[in-house]
DNA sequence: CGTCCAATAT
DNA sequence: GATATTGGAC
């Protein structure tokens, strides 16, 4: 294919042309591909043609997999698979499930990459300007992958010449910043539980999770704020019991501070623990642009109380979370979602008045020896945002301002909050080790009601062994929903007492394909023939 | 301007 | 490695 191929870049098309390679054992997930490709007007790609496949897999693996490549693996594993992919030149992977808009949006890899290759021998303008026009609402923060050269043009990068320190040395990049996705989270909480809590450090989760462009920092960094957030969820529970007064069997603060590492949670009484949720729509189209680097206002876009537990006087945690439904809004389920867990907003709180040193330390920890600085606001306090980015979680640029906002007290009042942004800021693209694409399953709709879900053993989440399971999953989209809404709580054996909980997360919801795909599945057969390991290349 | 949270410093 | 602080983004 020629370098430029690409058709309207405006559109959400694939650039004509475009080869798309994917991989999976399953060759119903290969078949889900290929209709999911031929939805998104992937037109001219042979991707359903067996022999051609074929041929292709072993041609496109002779030639390293030189254009797009696109990887669908497995969730919860291959990684070596994956990275090999990567390796030999792929453009990026997706982890099941897949969703339509994810993949609308892959070519972007193929433009990125190319305009790289292009720009390394001519001149890249026009080429910018086919990123701005056809990205422009697609490619921002978080698109492209670190580890590639290309600078973020678009960003406004911060050079750190201004400041008096070594500029245009590459060792004073910042680091992108780290998206705890869920599905990063669950990872991390994984590799917590097989270390044991008492026994972890940023090392051995690090090592544990083998995700290859984390960096021990990061873990330690998020390691930090989960301690931190077990602490509190002790905390809570503590107040709780102090206060008496629940008839809960509250999650006691042994759970709490080592939940995440033995997943006991304990079984709770499925009356006092249900749910009264109510849960605010909001105009999902407002909500469009979800794969911008602007995550987190969604969250406010809908909410899901817990009002039994406020009204219990235990903590009300509440639940937030957004749907976002894809661009295209017409039929898919393709909604992306956004969705924030926050732990907090009791009327129970912590205030710093309440002279925290006194607090006992939470099992497992140290005696804290100052009242943690970040306190001071309990009554939001979140402490953990999950967030369903749909763009990749390792932001490739990052960007800093040159000057603290102590230096200006008074930045002029005229200026539009973004061009402010700008000014000052020097650019400097940060590099990334990091290729992988993470996203996440994105429900279809709220979920309003969960109370009637019936206790579902773990094993489910991981395995995915229940048929029957499976199907009720799929007949019931609130089920979906409250799966992924209340993971922690399903994934043990007691009924959503708490509320959704990364931090508790012993459950993968990304093990789960969304309805539409699954629905799908009953007539599909297979493409290929299932010798072929490796999938289906589609080129 | 406040909050959130990962990065960075200690 | 733990914890405190910084600073960017929203």
């Amino acid at each position: 294919m020629d370098s430029c191929g690409f058709s309207s870049p405006r559109t959400e098309c694939f650039p004509a042309g475009l080869r798309v390679l994917v991989v999976d054992d399953d060759p119903t997930w290969l078949k889900i591909l290929e209709k999911m490709l031929k939805k998104c007007n992937y037109e001219g790609c042979d991707f359903g043609l067996r022999k051609k496949i074929e041929r292709n897999i072993k041609m496109m693996i002779r030639q390293e997999l030189i254009d797009c490549v696109c990887a669908v693996m497995s969730v919860d594993g291959e990684t070596s698979r994956v990275m090999k992919g990567v390796q030999h030149g792929a453009c990026d992977y997706l982890l099941k499930p897949i969703r339509m808009k994810e993949l609308r949006n892959i070519w972007q890899h193929v433009f990125r990459k190319r305009i790289h290759e292009v720009r390394d021998f001519e001149g890249h303008e026009s080429l910018d300007e086919m990123m701005l026009r056809g990205g422009a609402d697609l490619l921002d923060d978080g698109f492209f992958f670190g580890g590639d050269p290309v600078p973020g043009k678009k960003r406004k990068d911060v050079d750190h010449m201004s400041d008096d320190r070594v500029g245009g040395d590459p060792s004073s990049l910042k680091k992108a910043r780290v998206v705890w996705t869920v599905d990063l989270h669950q990872k991390f909480v994984k590799a917590v539980n097989l270390i044991g809590f008492e026994k972890v450090g940023p090392k051995k989760i690090l090592d544990l999770m083998g995700v290859p462009w984390l960096t021990r920092e990061n873990v330690a960094s998020h390691l930090q704020k989960y301690r931190l957030y077990l602490s509190r969820l002790q905390k809570e529970n503590e107040l709780r019991t102090t206060l008496g007064g629940t008839m809960h069997s509250d999650l006691p603060p042994k759970d709490a501070a080592a939940g995440p590492g033995n997943a006991s949670l304990q079984t709770l009484d499925t009356k006092s623990s249900k749910q009264n949720i109510s849960v605010h729509h909001d105009d999902p189209r407002n909500c469009e642009g979800i794969a911008k680097a602007s995550p987190t206002p969604m969250a406010e876009t809908k909410a899901a109380e817990i009002s039994d537990l406020a009204k219990s006087s235990t903590s009300s945690i509440s639940f937030d979370r957004s749907f976002v439904e894809s661009s295209d809004a017409k039929s898919e389920p393709t909604i992306q979602v956004q969705y924030s867990w926050s732990a907090g907003a009791s009327p129970l709180q912590f205030k710093p008045e309440q002279k925290p040193q006194a607090r006992a330390p939470p099992i497992g920890f140290k005696q804290e020896q100052k009242p943690p600085l970040r306190f001071k606001k309990e009554q939001q306090a979140p402490l953990f945002v999950a967030e369903h980015r749909f763009d990749h979680a390792p932001v490739a640029v990052h960007h800093r301002k040159d000057n603290k906002a102590s230096d200006k007290p008074s930045p002029t009042a005229t200026d539009p909050p973004y061009s402010k942004a700008k000014r000052g800021q020097s650019s400097k693209a940060t590099k990334v080790e990091s290729t992988a694409a993470l996203f996440c399953i994105q429900p279809e709709r709220p979920f309003t009601d969960c109370h009637t879900i019936d206790p579902i053993p773990s094993s489910i989440w991981s395995t995915k062994t229940s048929q029957s399971f499976e199907q009720n999953l799929y007949d019931e989209p609130w089920h979906i929903n409250a799966l992924l809404g209340t993971g922690s709580a399903l994934a043990s054996d007691y009924t959503s007492q708490y509320p959704p909980n990364p931090y508790l997360g012993t459950i993968d919801p990304f093990c789960f394909n969304g309805q539409e795909l699954i629905t799908d599945v009953s007539s599909l057969k297979f493409l290929i023939d299932p010798v072929i390991d490796e999938g289906l290349y589609i080129a």
